[in-house]
DNA sequence: CATGTCACG
DNA sequence: ACGTACGTGACATGA
């Protein structure tokens, strides 16, 4: 930190330097002083505070010893609630509702290997620029809030699940997540072997030497040196190499088989056992995600560096990845995620009787679901129906046309239409819910969640079918998604409150869209158990109430 | 910086 | 004839 700036008065603000270090930098008051001085008002809770993006600022004054309280309005958090497409960073919102272009870094601190940072960048241009931030961001709170209280469900979802959840995620996010960088260490020695034996096979097969991770040069040598027909080509019309074209591939050739095996390994090593290891912070011992708040248009969370949103677990040696999230000693990893929760929240949101049923007498919905379109009694339903059943009911969620459902399951297009329609006559209420949404979406221009967040679809009336169909399709998933957004991060906030209370020696250190992971003192993990699966399941009420399952383990992996 | 690919829910 | 399942982030390549 280098100085701090405020604003109280839109069109004035002020900047306070203490740490510009430039050869001649004029004589500033010091660090200690400033933010002895501020400190009893930045932890006043009374003393009220707007910013941008607060739980950045709040992450580096925790990193200064001062707990800034009192947080009431984030004009990021503001905009995103408004309107959940688009960006959200300050210079964006200035430009668009202040018609005000922002001075940006790069005009004062240059660009590149040799740019300036802020301590070295002279007062005369770190001021205006710096105080430039603070009037902009409580003139922009001013609109964006006067806009927000026209809207109550708006409001509400600005006030009861995103502020608080702001100070929840920096919680998280300062926690962070024990790995263990020796096990990964050792699996990027063993992945390396693999990979360049995996390499020396390719070149044997390919008759030369090449890049296995250019898909270009991948390209070249299928389609054109091994004369291997083109199956799908790419967004811009290049012959693919992706996962499914070289699965097909492998049935008839040995080199496609090769590299399939070498892209999975080179995907987690990269990506998880090279890459987790560098990114633990060296003071902490842990890894600290970054969760963004107003990036997905659905209401989810993202994380980012790391992603720890997208650890592999599909694989055995995804998993072992999974094994080296670890919990310290004399405590155990929790992991208790939502069962189904989107496909509950269709039952509620159609009131589709048969589902609602399923779901109430607990039954394996894939299952049920395949009993009902196929016809037969539920404890003859083969695994082939039931794996069926489960693709209809992701695509449901998604919005589903024939032809998706037709190439998931390797099956005609008329066959799939088939099923669909078998689905819609069984479940009727589905089909009217669906109808619904989509007329609803058109009159409305939007799609709204249970916790009465909107998703904006400006192409849902779009003249190009494409367009509007693609609308369409988030207008029937963004109300699913969305909504277990809503209920994960009420959940977030309830058990966070019960942990600051002190209600139990655990913290939690992960959330992945349906699943919320905790460290949790080895004694207490049975109490905890209990109170998790409470607090979860009451995040919101349902006609279906959420199932919540937990597991415990000494890692990630065993936690499932 | 665009592209292709692939990890997750 | 075309091209579509929804939502993300990160990596390597190559211009």
């Amino acid at each position: 930190m280098w100085g701090v700036s405020f604003s109280i008065e839109p069109g004035r603000a002020a900047y306070v330097p203490f740490g510009h270090d430039y050869l001649g930098a004029p004589a500033q008051l010091s660090e200690q002083l400033v933010l002895g001085k501020l400190k009893p008002i930045l932890e006043d809770a009374h003393c009220k505070k707007v910013g941008q993006n607060l739980k950045y600022d709040a992450h580096v004054l925790r990193n200064h010893g001062i707990e800034l309280r009192g947080i009431t309005f984030d004009t990021m958090l503001e905009s995103y609630v408004l309107n959940s497409i688009g960006r959200h960073d300050m210079d964006s919102l200035a430009e668009t509702h202040l018609q005000h272009k922002t001075i940006r870094f790069e005009d004062i601190a240059g660009k590149g290997a040799r740019q300036l940072t802020f301590n070295q960048i002279e007062l005369e241009k770190a001021a205006p620029y710096a105080a430039e931030d603070a009037d902009i961001t409580l003139r922009l709170h001013q609109l964006l809030w006067s806009k927000l209280q026209r809207e109550s469900d708006l409001v509400k979802v600005f006030a009861e699940i995103e502020l608080p959840l702001l100070s929840v995620l920096g919680r998280v996010e300062h926690t962070g997540a024990l790995v263990n960088a020796r096990a990964l260490a050792k699996q990027s020695d063993e992945l390396a072997r693999q990979i360049l034996e995996l390499q020396n096979s390719a070149f044997a097969l390919a008759g030369h030497e090449f890049n296995l991770s250019s898909p270009k040069q991948l390209a070249h040598i299928l389609f054109t040196e091994q004369g291997i027909p083109v199956g799908k080509k790419t967004a811009t019309g290049v012959p693919s190499t992706a996962e499914e074209v070289l699965q097909e591939l492998a049935h008839d050739y040995e080199l496609p088989k090769v590299l399939l095996e070498y892209r999975g390994l080179a995907k987690l090593k990269s990506t998880y056992t090279d890459k987790l290891p560098q990114m633990i912070n060296s003071s902490t011992g842990r890894v600290h995600t970054s969760y963004h708040q107003a990036v997905a248009a659905t209401g989810r969370l993202s994380s980012a560096d790391p992603n720890l949103q997208n650890i592999p677990i599909r694989t055995e040696e995804g998993r072992r990845i999974r094994q080296a999230f670890v919990a310290p000693e004399g405590y155990r990893i929790v992991a208790a995620d939502y069962s189904q929760i989107e496909l509950r929240i269709m039952a509620h949101l159609s009131g589709d009787e048969g589902l609602l049923y399923a779901f109430s007498n607990n039954l394996d919905v894939h299952k049920a679901t395949a009993a009902e379109v196929f016809g037969v009694p539920l404890d003859e339903v083969s695994s082939d129906q039931r794996r069926s059943a489960k693709a209809i009911n992701f695509g449901l969620i998604y919005g589903m046309s024939a032809f998706g459902l037709a190439r998931q399951l390797r099956i005609g297009r008329s066959e799939a239409q088939k099923y669909i329609d078998l689905y819609f006559e069984r479940y009727p209420g589905v089909r009217r819910y669906m109808d619904n949404t989509r007329k609803l979406a058109a009159e409305q221009g939007y799609v709204s969640t249970l916790g009465g967040r909107r998703l904006y679809l400006p192409e849902i009336n779009d003249r190009n079918p494409m367009r509007r169909q693609a609308a369409e399709r988030t207008a029937i998933n963004a109300p699913m998604q969305g909504t277990a957004a809503d209920i994960i991060k009420k959940a977030m906030i309830s058990v966070d409150q019960w942990l600051q209370s002190g209600g139990c020696d655990a913290k939690m250190i992960m959330q992945v869209h349906d699943e919320l992971v905790f460290e949790v003192k080895t004694e207490s993990v049975e109490q905890f158990r209990a109170h998790i699966i409470q607090l979860m399941s009451s995040a919101m009420s349902l006609s279906v109430p959420p199932l919540v399952e937990v597991g415990v383990g000494a890692n990630w992996d065993e936690a499932h």
